[in-house]
DNA sequence: CAATTTATTCAGCGAATGTTAAATTTAGTA
DNA sequence: TACTAAATTTAACATTCGCTGAATAAATTG
């Protein structure tokens, strides 16, 4: 396998002295340099992949800093999650609801939308931390032991969204709701994982990070599913 | 964060004594058991959450075997990942030429269904070991370091599918087609992943494990989205 | 100003990691 | 039968791992 080289240790720091520093240091504290550097190496290489020492050293700090504002490697791990996950859950719960208050006909197209709009949204203009957020949701949410923390966050989001879609497919099985949005939810997450699997496959046809291009596609994509299967499962059998 | 516990060594294994084993040892030999060990538990937590010792606990063998057989970590997870990867890709194959072959009239449902089809068979009814290979491949699917591999097995199969599925849309560009299997490879790998998300989201409604209710689900989604998704292209400004 | 709290580095601990050399036992071969 | 090849365990190696206690310096508080 061609794994990532886990790269020198990148020794570029100016790891000024010991005791605390003058307020000026460099206007990023290093409680919130430690979360970024662990956000983009945990997006890389997975929590396994990554030791605790890569992370100080990408932040130019030290390894005990860690274990002074977390209180573990773990606990770095769920403060990374943690930060972006209660906006981006702010943010598509606003979404969904102001769809359906400024809406007079709810479409299924217009609730995805307003599901996966405030997600390319932060990745195409939010802070650069986003898009190795994403890729780090990707990465867990199709490993066993991530689904505890996808759960634990994200549910209430998916189970308004699913709300909003009964209403605009009246009559149809809240079953086939759940199915098709874990469908939707595979697109989208392997869409902002970052991974450019199309630009390779398209041989650059496709650009991955074009997410205007992924957020047009997407969206006719889903709705058509959606309705495709639900329409299918109305001519079938009624399950 | 709450990851699976690395368990117990697992000591319950009989190491009968230095030197080579008696034949009859027990039918299955030590490199198949080592693979089936690596992938199992790969499956679950990773290449780097999971240590050689674990694997060769696991298979009830000791850790140096793994380096006489395989000569270092790396290569065993490739061997994990080949020794699937062959019977899988050629089944596929087979699976898409024989529809071209056999079909009157090309359907973008029949090209979807000759490509999911023998991955849903294999994990219904092939060997265990086939669930916890597509649930590695999901999880390295989504990560920025899988696509060397992802690639170099599986693009094959996939440029195949999309050069039938032009047959079935003439005049559709192939950039949407490169984009639409894009969303469609994130769907599939998230229902062959095993990690049961839909199970707790739908309170128990949907099961994740019920295969044969993805399968019909999935191609209706899928087909419906890839013919949405071009009808939405062809009615719009032509790219 | 003195005392305390906060933020940081330093130095290292014990355990675990990937890997290897050597010994040992059986299978195959001349 | 004697010799070589194959398959396994034993015992270790150097390195890295997550983590901690102590020292130190600045900020805050009284």
């Amino acid at each position: 396998m061609t794994k990532l080289d886990p790269k020198a240790p990148a020794k570029g720091r100016k790891k000024s002295g010991r005791g605390r520093p003058k307020q000026s240091d460099d206007g990023v504290k290093a409680r919130g340099r430690l979360l970024d550097a662990a956000e983009s190496l945990f997006a890389e290489r997975g929590f396994y992949g990554v030791t605790t020492r890569q992370v100080a050293d990408a932040a130019s700090v030290d390894v005990a800093l860690i274990y002074y504002h977390f209180k573990s490697k773990s606990s770095l791990f769920d403060g990374v999650f943690e930060r972006r996950a209660r906006p981006l859950v702010s943010a598509r719960r606003d979404s969904l609801r102001a769809y359906v208050v400024n809406s007079t006909v709810i479409t299924v197209e217009g609730a995805i939308a307003a599901f996966i709009n405030p997600m390319i949204n932060l990745s195409l203009h939010g802070e650069a931390g986003w898009k190795s957020y994403f890729a780090l949701v990707a990465q867990i949410d199709n490993t066993p032991w991530g689904g505890e923390i996808i759960h634990r966050y994200f549910d209430d989001n998916v189970l308004e969204l699913i709300d909003i879609l009964q209403t605009a497919l009246p009559g149809s099985p809240k079953k086939e709701l759940y199915w098709a949005y874990n469908f939707l939810a595979g697109s989208m997450m392997l869409a902002l994982s970052g991974t450019e699997r199309v630009d390779r496959l398209s041989k650059g046809l496709c650009r991955a990070k074009d997410l205007e291009a992924v957020r047009l596609r997407l969206l006719n994509y889903c709705a058509g599913g959606f309705l495709a299967m639900i329409t299918a499962e109305r001519l079938s059998g009624r399950a």
